[in-house]
RNA sequence: GGCUCGUUGGUGAAGUGGUUAAACACACAUGCCUUUCACGCAUGCAUACAUGGGUUCAAAUCCCGUACGAGUCACCA
């Protein structure tokens, strides 16, 4: 069992391209198979400098191990198609020889003007292969005088193609609509559909998976195949991941990408356990899982149908999920990473802040926002604030007596609790009574974490400072 | 437009002819957790099998039509 994600080099990984590679690597490594990293750089102007590196980053972070790649070649290099240009060349002659394509030197020009009398007969273009019937002198000919071409293969103008997928199974393509795909481009490129299955069957995949996008196209990947009289590999097409609203994703999503929902603070784990669930689903319905009992478990017939729409929400539960069960420490060295927040207090002071939130955060970045009120002087009672305070005659009361039991404590989390209980015991006031009074006096906000860290937190000048306004 | 595929509640989904509460998770709502928010727990929710016909003793599950959605028809991948 060999699988391989081919993406092109351009930079940027959405989560459907994402979800297909966790897809293909699992089912690899469930069968003790490889898995293998072709870059598809044979559209040229598309590429982007450092776009590999950042792939296999992209896959390290996931916790792919890649067997065979363009950074750590196997026996079936190289592994990045632009730099197999002779291979495609050599197996496009061949079919030529075969007398299963043919050179054809139709120019955009031509190939225009016939489109257009397509378009004018609402029919779809199909190329009309008239370069099929140069002549060999004609042909010589021009390869001589240099004059550009492409390769085509002949395609079956009658009868259907079958294409068998593991997913929606048999499916039968009417071959009249297939075009006399070129194989060769006139800048000596492949072209996308042929370089794919001389490199799946030189790098012996047995295995595709890849975006339902390409069904209807296998029909022609189908008939490369039997051009070769080489064996197909399985195929496993999987349905579209849609956007948030439901719509294709695009960048213009901007979220739906891999690296930015990273950058955001969304664990790796929690992307690759949330998007596996994404068109699959494990036999046992066990929701949060690891890699390794995603691979356990994976099984491609599971793999679903119809499209399915990305929700943020779910994945932040899922990284909540990951965050909590975090060790304190990997926590907050984690966390650091995306706290971006100024502050001249100590490091214990700090890692204590943050580890309040460890078991409500949702993703790295929203540490900031809710850290913020302990990261300002701002100290303004709001007029819902004030309203509280004024609600009831016994608050002016709980303030001074918490005022007078925490003035000569040692200033620990354990004091402050204690100072609050006998504040309880004194005045006889629990609840809401009790509570809000001494947050809203100390800090000047009317939600936040637990009051007695909250008050720590603040610290001892800061939190007489605010109390001896209610003097 | 031709061809291909899909359609279970707001979302992810279980379910592939048969105990007439269609699971589970997210979201949402409420309650509890001896303060709020959050966490956690509990309950509820929407009264979901696109639709019309068949087949069958029996259909979300099989067949046909319709609607809607998506994909595809490049010297892009």
């Amino acid at each position: 069992m060999r699988t391989r994600f081919a993406p092109s080099p351009t930079g940027f990984m959405h989560i459907g391209n994402l979800r297909t590679a966790i897809f293909e690597y699992a089912l690899a490594k469930k069968y003790d198979g490889k898995f293998l990293l072709r870059i598809e750089d044979t559209d040229q102007e598309r590429k982007v400098e450092g776009a590999v590196e950042f792939i296999y980053k992209t896959l390290e972070l996931c916790g792919f191990e890649i067997d065979e790649g363009p950074l750590n070649p196997g026996a079936y290099g190289p592994y990045v198609q632009s730099e197999r240009l002779d291979l495609y060349k050599k197996y496009a002659l061949e079919l030529v020889e075969k007398g299963q394509a043919y050179y054809c030197f139709c120019t955009e020009e031509e190939l225009e003007e016939m489109r257009a009398k397509a378009n004018l007969r609402k029919k779809p273009f199909v190329y009309d292969g008239r370069c099929s019937k140069l002549s060999h002198e004609k042909i010589a000919e021009n390869l001589k005088n240099g004059v550009p071409y492409v390769i085509r293969q002949k395609m079956p103008k009658t009868g259907k193609t079958l294409v068998q997928d593991v997913i929606y199974g048999d499916i039968y393509i009417d071959n009249s609509i297939l075009d006399d795909q070129i194989l060769l481009k006139s800048d000596g490129f492949p072209t996308y559909n042929f370089a794919n299955v001389i490199d799946d069957h030189l790098m012996a995949i047995t295995h595709v998976i890849r975006g339902k996008e390409y069904l209807d196209q296998t029909a022609k990947y189908n008939l490369l195949y039997e051009a070769f009289g080489w064996d197909k590999p399985t195929y496993i097409h999987v349905a579209m991941v849609l956007g948030e609203d439901g719509t294709k994703l695009s960048k213009r999503n901007g979220d739906a990408s891999f690296m930015d929902l990273y950058e955001e603070g969304y664990l790796p784990e929690a992307i690759v356990n949330y998007l596996s669930l994404l068109g699959w689903s494990p036999e046992n319905n066990q929701e949060v899982f690891s890699m390794q009992e995603l691979i356990h478990n994976f099984d491609e017939k599971r793999i679903s149908k119809s499209s399915s729409q990305y929700d943020v929400k779910k994945l932040q539960w899922f990284n909540h999920q990951y965050i909590k069960n975090m060790a304190d420490e990997e926590y907050l060295t984690w966390v650091k990473k995306y706290f971006t927040k100024e502050t001249n207090k100590d490091e214990t002071w700090l890692n204590h802040l943050l580890l309040i939130y460890k078991n409500g955060l949702n993703y790295g970045q929203e540490i900031n926002t809710l850290v913020e009120d302990f990261l300002t002087d701002r100290y303004e009672i709001s007029t819902e604030c004030q309203e509280f305070l004024n609600s009831d005659s016994v608050i002016p009361e709980v303030i001074r007596t918490f005022k007078q039991e925490i003035i000569n404590i040692d200033w620990t989390v354990e004091n402050i609790s204690e100072a609050i209980n006998k504040v309880k015991e004194k005045l006889g006031v629990k609840g809401k009574l009790l509570f809000m009074p001494i947050r809203i006096a100390t800090s000047g906000i009317m939600h936040g974490p637990e009051l007695a860290d909250t008050i720590y937190l603040l610290g001892y000048e800061k939190v007489m400072e605010h109390l001896n306004n209610y003097d």
